[in-house]
DNA sequence: GTTAGTGTCATAATACACTATGACACTAAT
DNA sequence: ATTAGTGTCATAGTGTATTATGACACTAAC
């Protein structure tokens, strides 16, 4: 994993694994892996990821089995569609909309995020 | 100022400068508050203020007149300009990309959002 | 029951952002 | 020259994320 200088690594964890979950890598009821495995596997103290499981156990997108380990809980997708909508909505989104406004950002520099809001105007057409 | 407990505080200290300078309520060869001032403004200590500046110094975007005070430089649009594209199309564009493809955002819930950029087309239409 | 694998808790050490404060050099105004 | 306003540097203290480690309770497999 790479970790970015300007956030807290328990932070970044619960990122990944939130996208695991969104992108279907990892499904619910899936067991993950252990704290001490997780923390061998990207070089960081099994404290820090603790820290990550507990927050996640606290959102309600896993589940604690005591002595056998911590499972993505199986309404974690909804859950986390939720969390993370609304997070994108209030916290994401209105910054992103200034800065397009004042770097005076169009359609010609933008046209990577207008193919990618079409595609998914063109997913939900076919789900119907 | 309402600082973000998730981003360090010199850091968006220049970040609200910076969006000063970019949206002209500070011009080029502007003197802004000095250190002491700016620091009892906003309660925070004068060394945090201190270290602002001295990055902006060092990204070219302010001037010191020792024993006077910082002065936004004459280039520092342009400059600004340039730093803050970069920045976005290489940090801040791509997670963005990823959070509405995986969140299948579509152009119902990001209306604000092409809003902005089809303002943006129709501005720099006019300046031609 | 022993072993190996889970999570959990407690302690101490390190790193860094931020604070608090004092001292000094420079500039402008009087 | 004195004063007040600048930036600058140094020192020490605080809070918190992260590390490093050890110890303990629980579960599954043998």
């Amino acid at each position: 994993m790479n970790f970015s200088e300007h956030k807290n690594i328990f932070l970044q964890i619960r990122d990944w694994m939130v996208d695991q979950i969104l992108t279907g890598k990892l499904l619910p009821g899936d067991k993950i892996p252990s704290v001490r495995e997780l923390a061998a596997d990207i070089e960081v103290n099994r404290n820090t990821v603790m820290r990550s499981y507990a927050l996640m156990e606290e959102e309600g997108i896993l589940e604690n089995k005591r002595g056998i380990g911590f499972f993505v809980s199986l309404d974690a997708k909804s859950t986390l569609l939720n969390i993370q909508r609304k997070e994108f909505f209030t916290e994401t989104l209105p910054p992103i909309l200034h800065q397009i406004q004042v770097l005076r950002l169009d359609s010609t520099d933008l046209k990577s995020l207008l193919a990618v809001i079409h595609f998914n105007d063109n997913k939900h057409e076919e789900e119907q």
